[in-house]
DNA sequence: TGAAATGTTGGGGCG
DNA sequence: ACGCCCCAACATTTC
């Protein structure tokens, strides 16, 4: 009778779950473990979805007759001491890919090893891990379309195995997870329920709705933050609830059959791609979550406006699709896509605050906060990216709203106090007498320019220094 | 996965 | 009838 323990961490399902399947099928008996660990941080809309996470993987374990132990500190000790109190044989997990936790794991992996303890870890999070893709030269891919391009060459999806064997538990000591106090003891969540479904049957009934309902008419409609055309399985996708491969599986095969429109088809699989592409990113360039990916960004002058930045976390900057965006984060832990880019880029180059700020405030909100999707995401926006966008392509948030929510049903729904404003005065309710609704903080004209004049001097800057770096050589 | 400034064209009003 | 101007509409360039 062997014994094996299945670390989850960020694959909470069952389903398409390598480690857990390997372990299932290798061992006698199984545990489930769950470690929180007391050196990684937790954003506070996440700590709401993990808490529900890991009672609903922990229903899903009763149907198997297991029963998820939760632990709490540090993992490598944790581990340690069930080895030896439960005599354990063998430690499964999916690999994770930030770079402190490949550090933590590296080291334990060894320990174990070291202690003739079995190790396996397995993909249980990506369709290409990031060290597989390579450039002709040997080098990581720094623009998207050939990387994914490459990802799609080397991509082969194989039928989800089915687990035949069931392993029997093991009775041990688990924390109570409502002692890990998780959930936030103010309610500000109390509206989440009302989105999302954490776990992996709400992340397949996501998955199906979306199929049914969106994903043909996604390269038309994915932009409309008021169509709710996307997915919504980023959260799911975050924790490992579905895995990218179940829904690869449910989606390729829609490609040969003629009433489904190829295009969204291809462009739903490449936002696969640009979350893979994130990780790849943070793979090959750890500091990417700190460090400008492009270095002549380092000496950008960012203000750092305490009031602006408040403003613009409150939803109070009198832009209304801006502000819809900010509070529709605040109230659901989700931000459309197309709103993500516009208030990053008002922050980054309207207020000229330093996207770390609002790297870190999204990592504290959103519910599919993830570091390599956040810092990849917001570094494309601020322009110091990876194949970013060109710092001067500034979003006017006017436009935007006028051209991404041309009847404003999404500001309606988003800031009450300017619900009853008629027509297209929604987008600039400067302009009506007796709105209850603050004034913009800052006249988006002269930001752009201002904005643009830095970026100017910063080009300045680069310029001279490498002519100094020349005079040196 | 922009926006604004600038350039070009062509139809129509008008002297 | 003709040339001139205006300006919308579209294209190109620039930031």
């Amino acid at each position: 009778m062997t014994k094996a323990i299945v670390w989850f961490r960020q694959d909470l399902r069952l389903r398409d779950n390598p480690a857990f399947f390997e372990a299932c099928s290798n061992h006698d008996l199984v545990i489930p473990l769950y470690i929180l660990d007391k050196n990684s941080t937790l954003g506070e809309a996440q700590s709401w979805w993990l808490h529900h996470s890991l009672k609903a993987l922990n229903n899903s374990l009763k149907n198997r007759g297991l029963s998820l132990v939760l632990r709490q500190g540090n993992p490598l000790e944790i581990l340690l001491e069930l080895i030896k109190t439960l005599s354990i044989d063998s430690v499964y997990w999916n690999r994770c890919y930030e770079p402190l936790t490949i550090a933590r794991d590296k080291k334990i992996k060894t320990t174990l090893l070291e202690q003739g303890i079995e190790v396996e870890s397995f993909n249980g999070s990506l369709l290409n891990e990031p060290w597989t893709i390579k450039n002709k030269s040997g080098d990581f891919f720094k623009v998207f379309t050939p990387y994914w391009n490459a990802c799609k060459q080397a991509l082969s999806s194989q039928p989800e195995k089915q687990l035949a064997h069931r392993p029997a538990g093991v009775e041990t000591d688990s924390d109570d997870l409502l002692e890990w106090k998780l959930l936030p003891t103010l309610n500000w969540a109390s509206q989440f329920p009302d989105y999302w479904t954490p776990g992996e049957e709400g992340a397949q009934e996501k998955l199906n709705q979306f199929i049914d309902q969106h994903l043909n008419n996604y390269k038309n409609n994915r932009d409309f933050p008021a169509e709710n055309a996307t997915s919504h399985l980023s959260p799911h996708l975050h924790f490992g609830e579905i895995s990218p491969w179940t829904i690869l599986r449910a989606i390729e095969h829609l490609k040969l059959n003629p009433s489904y429109n190829l295009p969204s088809i291809e462009r739903f699989l490449s936002e696969l791609g640009w979350r893979e592409f994130s990780v790849y990113l943070l793979y090959h360039f750890p500091k990417l979550p700190f460090e400008n990916f492009k270095k002549e960004f380092d000496a950008f002058p960012w203000q750092n406006d305490k009031q602006l930045l408040l403003s613009w976390q409150k939803g109070l900057t009198g832009y209304p699709l801006i502000d819809a965006g900010m509070r529709e984060l605040w109230t659901t832990g989700y931000m459309h896509n197309r709103v993500r880019m516009v208030v990053a880029s008002f922050l980054t180059k309207g207020l000229l605050i330093d996207w770390r700020l609002g790297a870190d405030w999204f990592l504290d909100t959103l519910v599919d906060a993830d570091l390599a999707n956040n810092s990849a995401s917001w570094q494309w926006v601020a322009g110091c990216g990876a194949d970013a966008a060109p710092y001067f392509r500034i979003f006017n948030p006017i436009l935007q709203s006028l051209k991404f929510d041309p009847d404003g049903l999404y500001i309606r729904q988003w800031v009450p106090e300017l619900a009853h404003v008629k027509g297209q005065q929604i987008h600039t309710p400067w302009e009506v007498p007796l709105v209850n609704y603050p004034s913009p903080i800052i006249n988006h004209n002269e930001a752009r320019t201002r904005a643009l004049d830095y970026y100017k001097q910063l080009k300045k800057k680069d310029v001279n220094e490498d002519g100094e770096n020349f005079e040196q050589i």
